[in-house]
DNA sequence: AAGTTATGATACACCGTGTATCATAACTCA
DNA sequence: TGAGTTATGATACACGGTGTATCATAACTT
């Protein structure tokens, strides 16, 4: 395994160095010098570790999703309106790097890879209920676009309702029908 | 004005490239030198009509949604699922170039100048009615996000369906609430 | 025909990426 | 603790793309 201590510390110390550089400059103006200089690691030693500058924000991506997945709980209790809250709540808290995520230039690619996940969970949740008007492929990815599109603009408007306002949005254009 | 043939020519040649390159490799892959050497055209000569690669696929677009523009009269004669068919219909004949606006890595902010354009259209063309559930333009970006979410999939999968039955999905999910 | 302007060719500086090398330091395990 | 293993830092390097500069020449305008 990964337990070597130093191993531990280059990846923690890049994993730090573009969370901080992310809130000062734009991701696509950061190159990797800058990021092993913030990290005070050699440059080198980053593709011992990121094959590239993408597999370095992925993987502070995906921390932030495995806190949002363990939000979500698979029991099927809550309305969507309550659902929607917890998530745009989640996304202000990390709104920094959702923000790239959202806006960035060189982000599609990953964006593409949660959303695969997103519609398959959807589907595989969905899977019972026969939808008559359109195919459930369809409108499983409507409904994850859709919650992708509204997190965009809501974050990159300046957050300029409370999430659970956020929420009740997405359950009335969204979810209701 | 631009009445040179030899501005018309270098333009047109540098167009007419990159419309045919992107029918063999990805618009990311491309360099402005491959343009330059199918487009017969210098490269420096490149740099005299567009600052970047970025500005010939604008280029390119403008055109492609200028016709979309002119097929959309402002009447207000046409179901949601009419417009929608034409709309995709419109899409599937400029595959190949929205292809690229709706999956490429650096055409995220094109993409945000014409959402940006489709979202104002939108709230002037609704600005009479009061929607009381949700601000109006969050329902308008609402509206335009998914229209652009449907026709990405939907370029993504290889149009497995007709433009019609895409006018009628988009009228159910998300023109109808 | 004379003056203007776009072009092609070329060279160039710049920057970021990803690889390679090697001495040294940090770590593991017996 | 000591011997062997492994990650690191520093450095150099090749590569490729970008955007600018220059200048003789060809194409255009009036």
């Amino acid at each position: 395994m990964s337990t070597d201590p130093r191993i531990r510390r280059s990846r923690e110390q890049l994993r730090q160095a573009l969370a901080s550089l992310l809130q000062e400059v734009s991701y696509e103006s950061l190159s990797i010098r800058d990021i092993t200089a913030r990290a005070q690691v050699g440059y080198a030693t980053y593709f011992r570790h990121y094959s590239d500058k993408d597999a370095l924000l992925m993987d502070l991506l995906t921390d932030s999703i495995e806190r949002l997945q363990a939000l979500l709980p698979p029991g099927v209790d809550a309305t969507p309106a309550e659902e929607g809250a917890v998530i745009f709540e989640h996304m202000a808290q990390s709104h920094h790097i959702y923000s790239i995520l959202l806006h960035g230039e060189g982000t599609q690619r990953i964006l593409d890879e949660i959303r695969a996940v997103a519609v398959g969970e959807v589907i595989r949740h969905f899977q019972a209920r026969p939808d008559s008007q359109v195919p459930l492929e369809v409108a499983a990815t409507h409904l994850v676009d859709s919650l992708i599109a509204l997190t965009r603009w809501w974050l990159l408007s300046g957050m300029p309702y409370s999430p659970q306002r956020m929420g009740q949005f997405y359950a009335v254009l969204v979810a209701e029908p």
